[in-house]
DNA sequence: TGCCTTCTCAACCACACGGTTATACATTAC
DNA sequence: GTAATGTATAACCGTGTGGTTGAGAAGGCA
């Protein structure tokens, strides 16, 4: 792992923290299997589309989707495919935490 | 990546929300190197007591620290060597996302 | 021009969350 | 027993943020 300081430590948990959204992954999954238009988006995941609209451009800023305009619409499409081993990681811990959690429960069989 | 349906959104957003708090990662970073006592981490993080607790709660919930008890000192630890990987992944796609932001600052050389 | 569509932006509200303070709890020493 | 140490917990406050609403910009089309 890259030092942590106090800079560094601050610009991970930016990331970090812009995942951590259960709308902002939604829209990533829509986006996994290709470019998608706002207004697709908004159907895909059911929110308002100024919703939509301000959390693409989080997703936007941090970097993790790319934008292009085609006469009005929006296409944004994922940048980096490396989030969805994020996801992936966090899901594999997940699932053992849960698994550690079932074995605490019954201690002695 | 796991079929990330609404109830899932939720769950794996928690996750990346935990880590998505700068002195959390710092006190995942201080726990890199072995086990620490509450009062450790205090000194090194250099925050308030109830504070360092309170995350450590927070991590321990999570499952991405364990816990044990040796007298009235509390000895935490990573539970999870993953979640480096995790913070390594997310630093690669800092400098990726860096890297790209820089080319497109300079389009025509 | 005027109208419609698509999207972004600003303002607002309610709520969650990080930090601090003070207090309670558990363990050890005396 | 009391005192001291090490953690956890509760209460509070200020700030940040997700969601909504409404207005505004930018293109397409009759």
């Amino acid at each position: 792992m890259i030092q942590l300081n106090d800079a560094n430590a601050t610009l991970v948990a930016e990331r970090f923290r812009t995942l951590g959204e259960p709308m902002r992954l939604r829209l990533l999954q829509a986006l996994r299997d290709g470019e998608r238009s706002v207004g697709d988006l908004v159907d895909e995941v059911g929110a308002g589309q100024a919703n939509v609209s301000k959390h693409l451009q989080l997703l936007h800023r941090m970097g993790f989707v790319q934008r292009r305009k085609e006469g009005t619409t929006a296409l944004y499409r994922i940048a980096d495919p490396n989030v969805f081993r994020l996801c992936d990681l966090v899901c594999g811990g997940m699932r053992d935490d849960l698994d550690e959690k079932r074995r605490l429960l019954r201690p002695a069989r």
